[in-house]
DNA sequence: ATGCCTGTTCGATCTACGTCGAACTTAGCA
DNA sequence: TGCTAAGTTCGACGTAGATCGAACAGGCAT
């Protein structure tokens, strides 16, 4: 095995679309690091309390979108872009180059 | 010009992402010719009434997805693959490209 | 140890959307 | 000139989901 990582699978196409649909999702897909660092969750989100937040983080890693790890006990999210694109090619990258103005 | 037809621009990436989210509206695109060849409205949902399926139509249309064509009296839709490639390359067709059973 | 800060969970609310049935419009055909 | 078939529009209904506030849990630092 290449990792010792346990990773969910990546959701059915669906999943993942329904996830990436929604604004604030797709926003908070937008800040995370392309290469999968991690970032920390106050980050990721402006204008919605803590707890509808936190609903988006679990959709998105229900979808298998995102994985989260703790850094000297704060919750960073990670973005699984790769096991995406083994997944489903060229879906969530070709999404993510698109300008954010649109 | 290349061509005299009217065509309405694509919508928001948002949009078009929210219209290919719902799984009706998925499949009817995934029932569609990929090189744009009209094709006939009963042929692109099953199980569901002709109001529901005109809803969804209105929405892939809005959206910039598909287009109307009457041939003989009967409406027949037709995929804007270029058109939404143009706005948002590698978006959909990396999306019709996932084997349907996903 | 004990507060504090961060994030999750729970319950409630409100809105958006998918669905249907019925009525209306239009086009082709007998 | 009606008749029938095909789609759209309209209103109504039900459910799924986005949002919030409050309560809970877990780490870190003081």
């Amino acid at each position: 095995m290449s990792d010792n990582q346990e990773r969910p699978p990546v959701a059915p196409l669906q999943d993942v679309l329904a996830a990436i649909s929604d604004p604030v999702r797709l926003e908070m897909l937008r800040r995370l690091d392309p290469d999968g660092a991690p970032v920390a969750c106050g980050q990721l989100y402006d204008g919605i309390g803590k707890s509808t937040a936190s609903h988006h983080f679990k959709i998105l890693r229900e979808a298998g979108v995102i994985e989260v790890e703790l850094i000297a006990g704060k919750t960073h999210q990670r973005l699984r872009l790769a096991d995406v694109e083994a997944a489903y090619p060229g879906v969530l990258s070709s999404i993510l180059a698109v300008p954010s103005a649109r």
